[in-house]
DNA sequence: AACATGTGTAAGCGATGTGTAAAGCTGGGC
DNA sequence: GCCCAGCTTTACACATCGCTTACACATGTT
């Protein structure tokens, strides 16, 4: 049973959480991300598919009417030591602390940027997987802060570091999920509500034009040190993506 | 190179702790990861089952009612070369040093993060259990006691001993974690939730303003001695990490 | 030309970070 | 058992930042 890491399999995510809107953005989300996920909304359904053995494991929202999460992580773990991340809104607290000490692998706050949420889930999985205990401090270095590179634009996620030929640059949180959704995309072009949902976790809203604002600041922080007016390019009608062969 | 310590021998190991209750919940955990535990909730009980020789290794609570945690591991140490983790509530660093001259192998704060437990003990038992003589800690390259160098930052973990181009410095438990956390993160940015959880050994709650105290007061000891303002950077919206290339 | 869509700039304001002080805890000394 | 000292946490004041909104202008499309 071991060695069967090959990412030809699709990890199976269980996600237990009321709140359907989120959950119908964060399925969407993580099965473009090649994970194969189930929404369930309420507690009683999430324990009995969490004991299943179908998952490989489960993110599970600490606020849920009826069955709460950590009741939910109580009966789990009381069968079953899949790993399972708690996600919660602000305003709960001593919850929290009571859940890690029961077992939960990892606590991830809102708003979930959905590019943080999947480095945390590869990380859990990465670690229950490979069957070697490993280092004391629970950080998670995961495979996806490897450095990116496209032409002269590097970006290093687990640094927080971006750089055009060498010359750092200054980018917000924003500008710089910005560059990184993109150069993922690799040249891809990704439409403005993609854009809003990885850069800001939220869907983009009527007459929102944060995308653009952002796109605008960071295309001119962009120029200051590259010259290069058109790093990024607008594809009219849908949204924007990385200059081919830059 | 695969090597041969793969053992299909479950390991066996000793629990002592007074607390029944977390005792049963870690018991329970460490059976699920395939180890075979054996809780006493004393110490006279712990230092006859820890020399029995039937147990590849021990967890020690240093707070007990009766004969502490302490005196246990003297008395067992006085016989035995066993691995020993010390259990204990958090603050109490005199206790850390204690432990450790006296042959203590790890140590590990409350709340216990089971995962980071197993992931401990794997370390200890891989320590002990393959060839002791080199004692370097290789690919996993996160030896518990090893010095942290980045840099004129030294840090020693094991002595708590923490300086800034050979000039020493005295750090209060947090300050020291929080800087440790850092060090062994390499420059990778982490956010406060995470320095939160490692470093206090909870989530960051919602107007926990702890960390930044902590950091503030970290930074003013470094700057003392160092004249660098910018050992620690911030990352606006993120967190903090170590300034690369000290 | 008329309309739709994108861009840049500016301004307000909520969010976030920092420093200081005071209160709350805990352990050690007596 | 009491008090003191040191550390952590809370509280508050202040500075700064950056996200959003609004609007004017530009560019593309029909």
């Amino acid at each position: 049973m071991h060695s069967d890491l090959e990412k030809t399999v699709v990890s199976r995510i269980l996600l237990i959480d009321d709140d359907t809107e989120l959950g119908e953005m964060l399925a969407e989300y993580l099965d473009g991300e090649g994970f194969e996920i189930t929404v369930v909304h309420n507690g009683r359904d999430g324990i009995s598919h969490a004991l299943s053995g179908d998952y490989e494991m489960a993110l599970l929202d600490i606020m849920m009417p009826g069955i709460g999460g950590i009741e939910v992580l109580r009966q789990v773990r009381a069968q079953s030591r899949m790993p399972i991340i708690m996600l919660t809104a602000k305003g709960d607290d001593v919850d929290r602390v009571v859940g890690l000490e029961l077992g939960a692998d990892d606590y991830i706050p809102k708003p979930y940027y959905p590019r943080e949420l999947v480095a945390r889930i590869r990380a859990v999985l990465r670690r229950a997987g490979g069957n070697d205990g490993d280092g004391a401090a629970n950080s998670d270095g995961n495979s996806d802060n490897a450095k990116l590179v496209n032409g002269p634009v590097m970006l290093d996620p687990a640094r927080r570091l971006a750089a055009y030929g060498g010359q750092e640059m200054d980018l917000t949180v924003s500008e710089f999920n910005l560059l990184e959704t993109l150069m993922r995309a690799n040249e891809r072009a990704l439409s403005k509500n993609e854009l809003s949902l990885t850069v800001l976790g939220r869907p983009r809203e009527v007459y929102d034009r944060s995308i653009d604002v952002h796109m605008s600041n960071l295309r001119q922080k962009l120029q200051q040190v590259s010259g290069d007016a058109s790093v990024i390019e607008t594809v009219r009608g849908f949204g924007y993506r990385l200059r081919p062969g830059l």
